[in-house]
Order: structure tokens, then sequence, then C-alpha cells
DNA sequence: GCTTTTTGTAACAACAAGTGACAGGGGATC
DNA sequence: GATCCCCTGTCACTTGTTGTTACAAAAAGC
């Protein structure tokens, strides 16, 4: 019943990334790497990450400024890797919005300890992405709220879904334009814990598409990329201020 | 203009506290001390504690076993002071559910980081507080008083409810457009000590759903997210300030 | 145009949630 | 301190949701 969270390892040198990489997944987490900024942005977009380790020294953006940047759009905790001894280092890493640091080198098992203790405080991916995710979503003249988790029609009408509908749903709107893969789709609107086959995914949007009045044969909201996955068509409308 | 966090200091030696008091205060913070546990829980009577240092080591009952306390009766942060090198110390620590933890002695610069770093995260105490009891609570027409412990339905009439029931609906209605899972509502309605199994939740949400007159097959208040727990729907109304 | 691969979906099976019924426990009352 | 009564957790059965299978249809390859 327990979901293994995700945990992404950003950090320039291989062999630390795939030493983390290893000992977490003995650990029974799930874990990417990431060498750089670019590539953390990229694993971010496609997988719901529930926590960043992150290598204070690297070359081009280091890692406090990644972490400020961080902060400005998510609110996915870190854990920053500092040089051994330099307590200013870890001192401008708490400022900089870091959830804790560690000195390398570390006592593996602190590692593990601290995970579970900023995992514990910060909540799941998924909580925390229906936390963060806007009080509105348009698209078309459908309106999704995730607070409610509801689906109005064009006519405001409430059209009822399922919790996976919903979430699968939620999954595509807040990516919209972006093809997603069966396997993305299954770990961002099931969760992980879902041991279930990608092709779960295809009766669910078949269902969902019924539900949205999406013609299958020639979907415009959700669209069928062959070999590749499905991607959410319309633009969508951000709306953050309340509905008076 | 915002009031300065206050700072409650348990510590048994009496050097400490006075060194550490003066040290808050000279950097902008309320510091209050206490020596022991029962000493801690008078001030924490008194006063709206933002957070908590606690010394790991006292005669008596311990910093953990206070820490643990603390933690099932209030969601204040704890800084962990622990003896210095100890790892295993501050792994438990961290599981015990204190937020941080600082190995002694400690750069007073970085305590500093620390309390800023803690407090940032789980926002002050009067915002704590508020969000476990404001005066009213009002969602679809229905008024919840916390201080009365009072469910009036849309047309001001008394609904009575048990003892769970209500500490369920505080749960929800505080914590509205957030899933929550079993273990999470029986954590936060029923008390740490509840050795129940989870599904007695869905019977407490079956009852409080009839009282509420919500349709359990199309529920409005309080929906099902399967594999997930429940959320309750509804926009909430925060009032602070009396009726006149 | 025939074959192979991939997708759409109906039908079914497995599973999670809703709830009536019941029993143990605690508090009130006498 | 015995009794009653209400609260609350558990069990068992029902109901609705979701993953799987199977097959048909569509798309791609040749």
């Amino acid at each position: 019943m327990e979901k293994q969270p995700h945990i992404l390892i950003v950090d320039d040198h291989a062999e630390i990334r795939e030493l983390l990489k290893r000992f977490l997944s003995e650990h029974d987490y799930r874990a990417s790497t990431a060498s750089n900024g670019a590539e953390m942005k990229k694993v971010l977009a496609d997988a719901a990450i529930d926590l960043i380790i992150l290598d204070l020294m690297m070359p081009g953006e280091d890692g406090l400024t990644l972490c400020r940047n961080l902060r400005t759009e998510s609110r996915i905790p870190v854990i920053m890797l500092t040089a051994m001894g330099e307590d200013t280092d870890r001192i401008i890493g708490l400022e900089m919005g870091a959830d804790d640091y560690l000195a390398k080198p570390f006592n593996p098992r602190e590692l593990l300890a601290r995970i579970k203790a900023v995992l514990r405080r910060t909540g799941s991916a998924r909580e925390r992405e229906s936390l963060e995710a806007p009080e509105q979503l348009q698209f078309l003249g459908w309106t999704l709220l995730p607070g409610a988790r509801e689906l109005l029609d064009p006519d405001q009408t409430l059209v009822p879904l399922s919790t996976a509908e919903f979430d699968l749903l939620l999954a595509f709107v807040t990516r919209s334009g972006r093809v997603l893969s069966r396997e993305q789709l299954l770990d961002l609107a099931r969760g992980r814990d879902s041991h279930a086959f990608d092709r779960a995914i295809d009766t669910l949007v078949s269902r969902l598409r019924r539900k949205l009045g999406d013609p299958p044969r020639n979907p415009q909201i959700i669209k069928t990329v062959r070999g590749g996955g499905y991607i959410f068509a319309p633009r969508v409308e951000h709306h953050h201020a309340s509905v008076s």
C-alpha cells in the first residue's frame, strides 16, 4: 500500500550520481538523476518528483542558484549536499530555501533519516501538486477545479468523474501541449503504487474522452500519438483568483 | 507589522538557557525558557510559542520523550539540541518528529539560519492556531463552531455530532481542498493512540455524510479519492472576528 | 493490398468503498 | 456499583470503480 517516493539526484559527478541512485534504489526509493540544471528541469517536467538531492558545487548554474529558482516555482523539498565543514555554505543553503543539508562525506543512514524526515514534513508529490495547482484550470470552455475535484462542462454543469479519471485529466491539463507516455501518465495520475500495465491508461483515456465528448476517431482534446502516448491539445488557462 | 516569533528554550543547564535567551533576544526574537517538561507545559499554556529549542539530554523526562509527547498534541516545531557527533541521536531525534537538530557545540549563526528555515517551513504560531481553531468556519451555508463544538445547518439549526464526528469534520474543514489519507484522518481526528483500522474512517465518513445530507453515491461535500482517502470539497470561510 | 503493430473499447474480474448490524466500552444515572 | 444508553470500531455483504483480457478497427510497413 505504501508508495515509493521518487527522488531526483542532481550532481555533476557521474560516480556520485550512480552511487546514490543505487543506494536509494536498494532502500525502496525510486531514483532519477540529472547532471545539470537543464536536465533537472527536464526530469521535473516529466515525472512526479517527491524530493531533490542537490549538490551545491556544480559547474555552470550552481546548486544555490538552482535551489533559489526552484523555490520560485515549486515547493519540491531539497536536500543540499555541501562540502565538509563549511558552515557558511550550510547557512546559505538553508537561507536559499533548502529543507535540509548534508555535509560530504555523509553517513548513508543519516541521509535516509533526513529523506524520511523531510518527506514526512512535506508530503508526497501528488499532494503537493494538487496544492500547487491553480484554483481553476480552463480549456475550450470546460473548467477543472482541483480543490473540489470537479469538472464543469461549457454550460457549467457538473460532470462526474471517477478518482482515476480526474487524476488523469489533471495530469493532462497541467501538462498540455506535451506528449506524455503511458508510463509517465501512470506515474503522474495513479501514483507509483500502481502496478498496472500501461494499457490501463488506454482504457482510462477512452472513458475520459467519452465524458468529454471527444470523438475517438478524431479527438480534439486528448490526441493519440501513435507509438508515443497521448497529448492534451487545447490551450489551458490557469486562474488563481477565487470566484466570488 | 508582524510580531517577533516567540521561541521557547528547554534545557536543564541555566547557563545555556540564559546564553541562548540573550542571543536570541539580540537577534530580534522573543525568548522564554523552561528547565524541564513541567515548566515547558506551563509556558506553552500561557503563550503562543512559535518554536521550541529542546535539549535532548535532560534529567527526568528527557528531550525525546518530551518531543514525542509534544507531537501528540500540537504542531509546534522543534529544534533538538544533541550531543556532538552522535549520529544515532540525530537520527532518533528526526524520527521522533523533531523538525531539525543541531549538534553541540554549535555555531550561533547556524542556529539562527535553522530557526529561520524551520519558521519559514512551518509558519507562525498564530497561523497554526488559526488553522486549528478559528472562531467560525463556514461552508455551503453550514457553520462549524470549534469553541462550542457545534455544527449549524444552513437554517441555523443545531445538528448534533458525536465527538469523533465533530473531530473528523473539523479536520476536514480546516484542510479543505486537500486529499487526506485514512491514516492522516485517523491521526487528526482520533489522535495517535487510536489503534483502529483505517476502515473505521469509512464508517465515520458515512455517518458524517448522512448528517450533512451528502449523497454517498455522488457526494458534494466529502468526496472519495479511491486509493487515496477523502477530500473536503467546498470552499471554507474562516471568521476570526466576533459576530457583531 | 496484405501483414504487422498499435489503439479503442466491451466485457469481465478483482478490488476498494459504503453501510447495516452488532458488540464492546465508557460515561451517566440512579 | 449495577444498569442503561450511546458511541465507536469491526464484520460482512453490497455496490461501484478500475485493471485486464480479448478482439475489432485503424495505422504503418512492405
